[in-house]
DNA sequence: AGGATTAAGCAACTCAGTTGCGTAAAGGTC
DNA sequence: GACCTTTACGCAACTGAGTTGCTTAATCCT
């Protein structure tokens, strides 16, 4: 109901999710046109607000499931803001080791997806490095003045 | 009581406080000795529970104060580990833009003190960086068969 | 359309961290 | 050293993100 529109999103979305061989249901398929039409990364409650603007309720614990299922399957992923909550993002091609803006202003975190940053570290003996991330904190563009 | 022993880390801890002009309550010394002996990040259970195996029960509330101020003070700082559980660390000097490490299998994050990353990262237009941090992950030798 | 599989919905729970307020302790002053 | 003001402690009750178990409903394959 009332999602018929923005059909350019709303393909994309289910194309992501039928590759996974997975079930598209109204829920993932609203939680992840939410995603990938966000410029930054999304709480729980920002998605669950989305959505109930846009008219489709959606369940709390649903909600926090269909997250974890984007994520796990490659989809989306997540990261903890400085206020301990976890932020998702939807994106379109795999990424690893990438940047996150957190504003110290108004809270909202941003994917950098094309910002790998080239590091020089040197780990103590015994430390075996998996994968590291780069956390960045600082004014973001609506809160520049 | 049954706190004497321990002069070393003890006068440190006191003369920090003291630095700070603050009072030297016995929470904030036992906190502050505990976090200058640890070799990685603790959590709030983890003070906790070395506090009272010393014999020092501190209150919850008083606990989670006591570590909040520290930060505040600059005498530890705090970091996010990936189960949203804040992590404490006491250091001897200012240090900023360092890189914690985050074990994937026991979970202990431990504070590279001495590892200032090199990055080099550019940002979109009207981002403004205040402060870089780097979250590596892997195992840690404690769990590195 | 029918039926096995899988997700949604609901309620109750966990756990880290917070808030308010009365009481006790710390440390400067007389 | 006793006094008094300031500051921290202790207790209880609360918040809010995230989780678990189980029943009902929806998906989609044949």
């Amino acid at each position: 109901m009332a999602m018929s529109e923005e059909s350019g999103s709303a393909k994309t979305a289910i194309k992501m999710i039928q590759e996974a061989g997975a079930r598209a249901t109204a829920a993932r398929l609203t939680v992840l046109r939410i995603l990938l039409s966000a410029d930054h990364a999304l709480t729980h409650s920002d998605v669950e607000q989305a959505a109930s603007a846009a008219g489709d309720l959606i369940e709390r614990v649903t909600l926090y499931r269909v997250l974890e299922w984007l994520v796990d399957q490659g989809v989306a992923h997540k990261t903890l803001g400085l206020d301990r909550v976890w932020r998702f993002n939807a994106h379109h091609e795999a990424i690893s080791n990438h940047a996150h803006f957190n504003c110290t202003d108004c809270g909202r975190v941003y994917c950098m997806e094309s910002l790998n940053p080239v590091f020089a570290i040197t780990l103590p003996p015994h430390f075996q490095l998996q994968q590291a991330d780069v956390s960045l904190q600082g004014l973001c563009p609506c809160c520049t003045d």
